[in-house]
DNA sequence: GATGAATGAGCATTCATTCAT
DNA sequence: CATGAATGAATGCTCATTCAT
């Protein structure tokens, strides 16, 4: 459709992995998309609201393979593993969002400032918790405090993302999700 | 003795956190130390060299612990949870510093360009794999690649970490400690 | 069209003037400009590009001229003189730049770093050893090096145009030409 | 005697050579000199002090040189080529406080402001016309303004001078000197 | 005489944003 | 929709100078 707009978008989310968004500049996304600064902000009425953009489009996409990943399972073992599985996957296919997404400071300021990207959150949230509490009370998923519990589900494959976007750890994610997704089984079920 | 050198600090800490690197400035850090610019700069070269000061020194910290905690452990499961219950109470002592090695995206390109952060981190995962090596061959913990490993024994308290720090957690760290070292050890042992 | 260009440039003429280039601040030259600090540095990059754009501008005034004395002249000792008549009539008619071109340090400093200016005076100098080798070869003009030619021909103008131009001599530059024109036609011609 | 003090002043020196007296800074004379910051200011009260100082002190000995060269000539024209070659030969051995006379705006402000410079300058040119003055009402110089036949004299040797300081003529100076004394001699005495 | 910490005004430059065309 | 000139506040940093030790 517009494609100036995605021009802009993705020329944007070159500059912010560059410089960050403190950092990055409108200049640069200019020299980096080819519009004029008039034209970004004819599509955009800020800095901030590219940002918001970019975080919210990258957010809605994790969010819902995420979502779908457990409602596709045909067994809690198969939600939580996929769920992991689906975590390694998106990060290594949209590599310049997730990075964006899980790195950048100024991004998770935003989190605070948007009432769409509370609402999102709020969802995702509740989804989650709806497939998980039923198979809590099932005895399926050991009882833990839900910050925990997703602790133990996506730190490791969240820990080796980072390394992984980095550029400090070479070791293929993909590969690895095997090992980060039987992990994650054992620590939900297994108890202390 | 350095006085104004540690108010500088602290005051750039202080600035850095609420603003980030990027986004903090020299003047944030004059107001909160009631040093003088000049005194500011005579002190430290630039802005990137107090935040290398704090980054170093506060990894310094934070990896000191770590490795005297698997020095003092008496067993391998003692290594393994000590090491994560450092990890866990480091964060929740100095909440600020880690915050900011923890949160800080500029933080991180320091990283690639201090000699001597290179340094301390070759260091640090030296001595790690010291301790490790010597039980993975006797077969006490599994062989697993060390960005794997390393994901698996801290990846959870991390992300755990990482939302109590950004405030989206309420849930207490330390409380969590014996949870996170736990599955760390089943981790690192129980097999695929 | 460029106006605020040209309104630009002249004021920062006049900024050079009073306090060099070093010493003269981007500040004076937008409030002797109207234009504001961003105005300026959309239309030059730098405080430095204005001070080339001025050098390259005059250089190429002056020069041009120069060689338009030598052409249009009907004979060697026309074109001798004539050119030391330009050169004294270009400083009293441009003094301002002309102040700038030859008293200015830092102006001199961009000689070195400018390519324009290299390709500028590359060309010069070609042309002007284009007009008299042929008469050095004739005998109408002494076989000097250069650099002396030069020397003996604009010297004596160069050296009271600057006390002209520093305003320690009240002589008029016009009143002395015939002078200094008879004299470059001497040393040009009557041997050691 | 004051080693600091001669210290000061060669790394002063060396420093505004490099970048001129605005561009210069104190901190470049302390690294240059090993004197501290103070220990700078103890000796001399401002930075223009400084250049002052080195203006004065290399003014005074060209100054002194071109007066003994006239008193020790036999002749008229012993006097007019032996200032020449004192000129050409002093800045070809003092070339770097030369560059400062001759290539410094910065110095030449000081001329307006400095007493004993005024002095300075007034006793030099009187004594020049006491030389002069004689030999033009005798008929062996001709009669013109004192600003035209010092441009005769020494506009030449000056022109090369700066080339060769600035480093744009690579031609020897002391090799030059004949050729431009006997023009001097020549401009001051043939008519037009 | 020497040292270096401290000061604060001043500077070149960047940047998000506006708006006339 | 697009362009790019214009704005002016804000920023990192420099520098001459002072002064207590």
């Amino acid at each position: 459709m517009s494609g100036r707009r995605a021009e802009i978008l993705a020329a944007a989310l070159a500059e912010f992995t560059a410089h960050g968004v403190s950092g990055g500049s409108i200049e640069g996304i200019r020299s980096r998309s080819g519009a004029s600064v008039g034209s970004i902000y004819h599509h955009f009425g800020s800095k901030e609201e590219i940002a918001t953009t970019l975080y919210v489009d990258g957010l809605r996409s994790y969010q819902e393979g995420f979502v779908a990943a457990l409602d596709r399972a045909g067994s809690t073992r198969g939600g939580v593993e996929g769920a992991v599985r689906h975590h390694v996957a998106w990060i290594a296919e949209h590599h310049e969002v997730a990075a964006f997404l899980l790195l950048e400071r100024d991004a998770r300021v935003l989190v605070g400032s948007s009432e769409a990207l509370r609402l999102l959150n709020l969802r995702f949230f509740r989804a989650v918790r709806d497939w998980t509490a039923p198979r809590v009370r099932g005895g399926e998923l050991r009882a833990l405090e839900p910050e925990v519990l997703t602790a133990l589900w996506i730190g490791p494959s969240q820990e080796l993302a980072r390394h992984w976007l980095t550029g400090s750890s070479r070791v293929s994610l993909t590969q690895a999700a095997p090992e980060l997704a039987g992990a994650a089984w054992r620590s939900l079920t297994a108890g202390g």
